[in-house]
DNA sequence: AATACGGGGAC
DNA sequence: GTCCCAGTATT
């Protein structure tokens, strides 16, 4: 971990954000790549957000990224660029919220605030057998008063660490190490025989079913294609994407509704087919994405006023951040660098 | 208090 | 398939 080796509160900030809801095995290379790219809050400042986006491109939860670029902004000019030192000037900074500012606080400071991730929760939850799910309000009041006392006896960033890695080592979600466990003589889970009934979770909810039609353009006379920037309040905010349409249902999208999109870019759904058509489906935590993408030849016109389309090289396409499933797709088409849909459109004409 | 927000790895 | 991860913001 990056504290092991700095105090810089600006390396540790990015690393807690980065592993927010993400696992070190995941989130450690975007660290090295991020650190190489944005050493500072400066080089953040200077850069725009969809490019922050890019370097978070597949790591998921893309507020983290735009609330790292407008953090820095904050930082560069209300701070004038000097990291925060204290947990409420952290805790009021966006995407820092009350784990993240305990572990800056600690980590960078030395100040004794206790973290409560879910490892944290998952430990004392079964420790002190708390009837309620640990990071609700209620749980999380009876851990935060049994952990703000404890983290004065000692180096608030040994602590935290230690209590963390216990957690993820030791008192694990299934089959806890309590044979291995220090702490068994007070633990009242595993006095009760209730470690593996605590802590308690909330019901789960169902995922919704989204079904996406993307339209991939290519004009082989330019290499180039059409994407758009993700607006709104859904999912994906600020993410790039190819020309969208939505359906409510499964199956195939109403001709009507295709041939509304397609004809923006003078295609004529009756002369032309799709080179290739692909479908997908992508899990996230609560909704599942049902991915129609479809490739059509293009001649490069745009018969829309708005602006939204933009039309680029296929040979920049990997400078955008993209959807990780659109984005396996863009790394698809470079691979094809076009020579491949030639073929494709040629053996389509003989 | 409930809900949305991504993606992947462990089981 | 299910769970959940060094959580936060919004409603």
């Amino acid at each position: 971990m990056p504290w092991l080796e700095t105090k810089d509160p600006y390396k540790i900030w990015i690393s807690e954000i980065i592993l927010q809801q993400t696992r070190v095995a995941q989130g450690w290379s975007y660290y090295e790549r991020f650190i190489e790219r944005f050493p500072d809050i400066t080089s953040l400042h200077k850069t725009q957000e969809s490019e922050v986006l890019k370097y978070w491109e597949g790591l998921g939860y893309y507020s983290r990224a735009r609330n790292i670029k407008k953090a820095a902004d904050q930082i560069f000019t209300t701070y004038h660029g000097k990291f925060p030192d204290t947990y409420e000037t952290l805790l009021s900074l966006p995407g820092i919220g009350p784990y993240t500012a305990s572990a800056i606080a600690g980590f960078a400071y030395d100040l004794p605030y206790p973290v409560l991730d879910g490892n944290v929760a998952r430990f004392l939850a079964r420790f002190l057998a708390v009837e309620s799910p640990p990071l609700e309000p209620s749980g999380k009041k009876i851990i935060t008063d049994f952990l703000a006392p404890a983290i004065q006896e000692t180096k608030p960033s040994a602590f935290n660490q230690a209590i963390m890695n216990f957690g993820a080592l030791i008192c694990k979600p299934a089959k806890p190490n309590c044979h291995e466990c220090p702490f068994t003589s007070g633990c009242k889970a595993y006095q009760l025989r209730l470690t593996d009934q605590l802590p308690v979770t909330l019901p789960k909810k169902e995922k919704s079913n989204r079904y996406f039609h993307y339209f991939i353009l290519y004009n082989p006379k330019t290499d180039s294609t059409v994407i758009q920037q993700r607006s709104g309040k859904d999912i994906w905010q600020h993410l790039y994407e190819f020309p969208l349409i939505e359906n409510e249902s499964e199956g195939p999208l109403p001709k009507q509704k295709s041939d509304v999109l397609l004809s923006v870019f003078d295609i004529d759904s009756d002369a032309e087919q799709p080179l290739l058509a692909i479908h997908k489906t992508q899990n996230l935590t609560h909704q599942k994405i049902h991915f129609n993408i479809q490739i059509f030849l293009w001649n490069g016109l745009i018969k829309d006023k708005t602006g939204l389309y933009q039309t680029v090289k296929v040979s920049n396409l990997s400078s955008f951040g993209f959807p990780v499933t659109l984005a396996n797709m863009v790394t698809q088409l470079e691979n094809m660098n076009g020579s491949t849909i030639k073929e494709k459109q040629q053996n389509d004409v003989m």
